[in-house]
DNA sequence: TAGCTGTTATGCGCTTTTGCATAAGGGAGC
DNA sequence: GCTCCCTTATGCAAAAGCGCATAACAGCTA
């Protein structure tokens, strides 16, 4: 139909460079050598009409129309790169490589005593583990299976509701011995409360629910685990997911009465991995797990130790 | 990181090939001979250590693994057009190719006018509209632009609810002549009533939204402009959106009181594509078009005849 | 059965592309 | 200023890939 001069290699080259910042970075990356990539570049200007970079003796930086053209060229390469993971086992072998995205949380405390089970169980199964607060992953095959706390709203993508997780404040025992137990809300402004630093979604999440303000928090990080590590290390109280908190005896919960909420679970895959027996075995043992987690909500449990 | 030895144009190939189903009508779609790509297929073959195709005189079919193959090959082709189009003008300029996806009703009968006066208005604009009612599009880069009469629930996707359509009955006043107008609901099981035929998204709707049934329908067809032409045609009694009907003053509603519902119609584009002025136009000039349409409602309208 | 049209497979010559080697330019540290 | 390390650009030879021509096979029609 559209008979199309440009190589897709280009492409390959284009998102390399634009990736790297220089022509012989970009060579060692995909295994090629410098001169080649220049040509390349060379052509694909040529052929789109368009400047792409400007060079420099630094190496290549991106124009605007260049960088226009960065999310497309990311594109195809998530996509040739779930082609690869599709290939590297046949449909019926639970074997290959299965890449699952997931939050912070979930993947850095939670998925990692799960994936070691089902790994377990199947020797050839290798696991990516993504770990992005971000969730525009599963169309763009970014990756195969996505573990989220929003409902997934796509076509084309199998979702399924593990269960709720409820939160709360908690603080390690040591802390709350050094600095004593808040009584009401207001005697959070005398503590080390753990927050996040610039997250818009976490401002606009806590906007909405509670008149909380960032200027509360005496220790801020956006990463998750951070805040988890502090939490974990008696340095102050912080939002913990119950069921997490639960597996550490000495967290203890704070205001438990006055200070809850919950998060919902969802497992997700693509609809054209159904049939894919590697990722269906391991869509089946995250639900089986997960749901267990979800389970376990405040009560104390032996299993599991997480460093 | 991971270098990788098989050429993106490899997959190129496979996918011309599997869409095809031969080498030689694969070799006239993408400009190139029968023998490289039989090579190239040989290649990628070897270099995945997979069977993609079985060859026979009459052509190339796909195995089993190839076809696991093909949704991610599809994937990157449409991330290269995606490119390709971004690439088609400059950001400053309101030209070049934007594709539009939406509804076949509202890309059949309510988009081409609206489409006209916008090109009228930009010479240098070209637009792609893709029929489709499914949505599955905007994060695979199938298109630009998507009107859809449910809510683009995507991250990374910015969609803008337009307005409420009514939705009713409607006949050709010559059928009403011939045939009658049915008083009650019951009356139309002697009527002919136009309806879908398999569409098994339309079933589940019927089923939920009402009692009816499928045998009902005297003539079916699961193209909704199939059943728009039929309608206009004095064939029978169907659906129409009600902005629709009142451009045609020969359609007369029909049951008005009894049967009435709505649809929301929504306007979505790519979050990337924010700062792309041809893109950006496109959306504000359907937003503003749209809104007009939905604001017809019933009231009859002189303007914009449709073929 | 003969002939036509479709297909894939293969040998050969040539064009294209690649990689090596090297030149040339800019910045950091001494 | 000098050296070292990074970069891009270019000349040239070799290798890889491509297209042409052709062979071989299957199905359809007369």
């Amino acid at each position: 139909m559209t008979r199309n001069a440009v190589s897709w290699d280009h492409y390959r080259a284009f998102l390399a460079v634009a990736e790297t910042g220089s022509l012989s970075a970009a060579a060692r990356q995909i295994g090629q050598t410098q001169p080649t990539l220049g040509r390349q570049i060379d052509a694909l200007e040529r052929a789109l009409g368009l400047s792409l970079f400007v060079r420099s003796p630094a190496g290549l930086t991106l124009t605007e129309g260049g960088h226009d053209l960065l999310p497309d060229a990311q594109g195809m390469a998530a996509a040739a790169e779930a082609l690869l993971r599709s290939a590297s086992a046949g449909r019926d072998e639970t074997a290959g490589v299965v890449r699952i995205t997931a939050s912070e949380i979930v993947g850095g405390a939670v998925l990692p005593p799960v994936v070691a089970a089902l790994q377990a169980q199947h020797p050839g199964l290798v696991v990516e583990l993504v770990l992005t607060n971000r969730s525009e992953d599963l169309l763009r095959r970014d990756a195969d299976i996505a573990v989220r706390m929003v409902r997934p709203d796509q076509n084309a993508v199998i979702a399924r509701q593990i269960g709720r997780v409820p939160l709360g404040l908690y603080a390690h025992e040591a802390y709350l011995a050094r600095c004593g137990s808040p009584q009401t809300l207001a005697d959070l402004s005398t503590h080390t409360v753990i927050g996040f630093d610039r997250n818009p979604a976490a401002a606009r999440a806590l906007e909405v629910g509670s008149g909380w303000d960032r200027r509360l928090f005496r220790f801020r990080s956006d990463s998750d685990l951070a805040q988890l590590a502090m939490l974990r290390a008696a340095g102050g109280i912080g939002v913990c997911q119950a069921p997490l908190a639960s597996q550490w005896p000495e967290l203890r919960p704070v205001l438990p009465d006055l200070v809850s909420f919950h998060l919902d679970i969802w497992l997700a895959m693509h609809e054209d991995q159904r049939r894919n027996r590697r990722v269906r075995v391991t869509f089946d043992h995250l639900a089986v797990a997960l749901r267990a987690y979800v389970d376990l909500k405040t009560l104390p449990s032996a299993s599991g130790s997480l460093e």
